[in-house]
DNA sequence: CTTGATTTATAGCCCTGGCTACATTTCTGT
DNA sequence: ACAGAAATGTAGCCAGGGCTATAAATCAAG
């Protein structure tokens, strides 16, 4: 009895755990993108003191974090100057600014305070699929 | 002009990051903790196996998650017998499940299709605060 | 009761992302 | 032009969470 295809609240299946891993691992990527992107913006240049100081991490880190992010190619620098994306890493930028944006209004829209919803959303926002992504703007366009 | 209190869509502030990395600290521990009193209750007890097969992890993964686990108070076990949740363990698997089943209700009542849900809960859940839930709650209650 | 299969433990490796401490370079003000 | 301040780089530490390979214990049959 009941439809056995998909899993309605039942057993969880490892490979929600290994999509969850995935997902996590891309968060560092997306968020130093969108920072840099940021910094770009407002300062013309995003540097490492600033990097560091908006994510909350001392320089050391965010210096790693800025290595990964030239070996994945979605940024470069020189020793001692500021850190730009790519282009690669400039849509990345904009994809997760877009995501973050519609996972706020959506948490507003169902009645998450804005400030609760901007802290929430940073952790959320890396594991929001595209499906997901399209249902949260769908609801938000009819409501 | 505008009120400057909360931020509303702005620049990051540094403690968003910090506040998604603590969750995140947490997110292993959840997912075993979860998973060992779901083995409990199907099987009357969780073996190492079952837990690595489950979280689709090998074996050795399994048993240092499971160290942290006993470490921090969760869980106890004695060596090639099962493991078993603490009061205070089970407590926190309870949350945890229901916080999962909230966040795959929210998502599902927005428009997410249920499968799609399943797996993107499994990344999301360990970032919804109390006051999120809390509005997932209302919002499900009322519609 | 012994043996072979299964389960669990342990050692040791890798990568990531934190940190501190210290070296080097760049920038700034006089 | 130089000195001191600020920024950046780098070394090295730690913890967490993956892995493989191997050892030891337990379990299941015969
Ligand atoms: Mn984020
Ligand atoms: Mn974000
Ligand atoms: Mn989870
Ligand atoms: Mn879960």
């Amino acid at each position: 009895m009941s439809d056995n295809t998909a899993d309605e609240g039942q057993v969880p299946t490892p490979e929600r755990f290994t999509q969850a891993r995935a997902a996590q691992s891309m968060a560092v990527l997306e968020d130093y993108a969108e920072m840099i992107d940021d910094l770009a913006q407002e300062m013309g240049e995003a540097r490492i003191t600033d990097i560091a100081a908006r994510m909350g991490v001392t320089h050391p880190t965010a210096t790693k974090a800025v290595a990964r992010l030239k070996r994945e190619g979605l940024a470069v620098s020189r020793p001692y100057r500021g850190v730009f994306l790519t282009e690669e890493g400039a849509a990345l930028a904009a994809r997760v600014r877009m995501r973050h944006r519609v996972v706020v209004d959506l948490l507003v829209a169902v009645g998450v305070p804005q400030e609760t919803a901007e802290i929430d959303a940073e952790g959320l926002e890396h594991h929001v699929s595209d499906v997901t992504l399209k249902a949260f703007e769908a609801f938000l366009a009819r409501r």
